[in-house]
DNA sequence: TCAATTATTGACCATTTGGTCCATAATTAA
DNA sequence: TTAATTATGGACCAAATGGTCAATAATTGA
């Protein structure tokens, strides 16, 4: 009866996630946006609403890829043979590597969307405080056989700052020393 | 010979500051600069230039102050009394305190100016990465006592990601809780 | 008092922005 | 084939923005 839809809903949420991320909520234009998703305003706006609406979808793309992914690194969703601290190494190895391989200094999109426009935007808040605590389980998880109790939430929230700290840092142009000291430091710590 | 300046420079650019930090760049409006400042349209590009150029005063403001403050701490500036944990210590709390006493969440200016504006003003950029890395070599003084070599820097690097990455949960609204076990976490690993 | 200099003020402008809307094209079930 | 439905495409718009400019006011040294 009707005509479907001539475009994949998902990975044109990819593609404005990845304009979002790369430009910021700012200096993402509306048309940037189309031009990224290869629709037209009308469609683009008829299929998912307004900027906002956009970038919330965008964030919960981030959350759904990004954090998980994360998150299932830590919590050992790969099966039990590696360690909980040979799991954070991992973690915190991607962070170096994002930008040592691929350059990538777009940083935390969480970060950046507390920055951008959690003012704003209520959803925004949400998804960064959820991603955090989220991230802040999954340390504890990825610690719990080596601690307990105090001493193992404050471990994981030691490696939580810092993790966070050094995706900062990535953003900010740090030196590779600073961040791969960061994390010697971090795994020597727990 | 000429009129003078009917207004005092400095604390024009600390309430520009004041409002970058509290709304961000883009969010700020020239019309916001202006009521902040006191001063009129004509006056304000007169005496300082544009936004951008408006925002690079306010990052150069902070440097001065938020970030020179911070450094005199971690090297004790106020006195060989205290050692170099206690100053961390304290460096630390002020980050919680701030969230806890005066409800600020407006974060680092630095991190929020690597978001917000480092793409589109390269001396935006060198103030961020300047910031850092005179963080961390204050890390690095204050515990030069305790640790030398990798250790030192390791040691050193970790404090200021986990610095930064409780700056980040102060801006993002993690819960205080969080915060309290990151700094835990961070003065039982020195 | 006067000339020189600089700040002040607000009107003005071009541009860009996000967002709306509707006529048209395309596709499907019947 | 046709009616119903939905996507498409792009013209259109109001609002806000950063930025300019020139006439005026104020202040100073001489």
């Amino acid at each position: 009866m009707a005509r479907p839809r001539e475009f994949d809903e998902a990975s044109v949420i990819e593609a404005i996630k990845d304009v979002f991320w790369n430009k910021g909520y700012a200096d993402t234009s509306y048309a940037d946006l189309i031009a990224a998703s290869g629709l037209h305003k009308g469609s683009l706006y008829a299929a998912f609403g307004d900027k906002r609406a956009l970038y919330l979808r965008a964030l919960q793309s981030y959350d759904e890829h990004e954090v998980a992914g994360a998150v299932a690194l830590l919590c050992g969703g790969d099966g039990p043979r590696m360690t909980g601290p040979k799991r954070i190494e991992k973690l915190l190895n991607a962070v170096i590597d994002a930008v040592v391989v691929n350059n990538d200094r777009r940083g935390c999109l969480l970060c950046n969307a507390s920055v951008d426009q959690a003012p704003h935007n209520k959803g925004v808040e949400d998804f960064v405080s959820s991603g955090l605590e989220r991230m802040q389980r999954a340390f504890e998880t990825a610690l719990a056989s080596d601690k307990k109790g105090a001493a193992l939430k404050e471990a994981a929230s030691l490696c939580n700052a810092a993790y966070f700290g050094m995706r900062v840092m990535a953003k900010s142009g740090a030196p590779i020393s600073m961040m791969k000291q960061a994390r010697n430091g971090a795994l020597k710590s727990i």
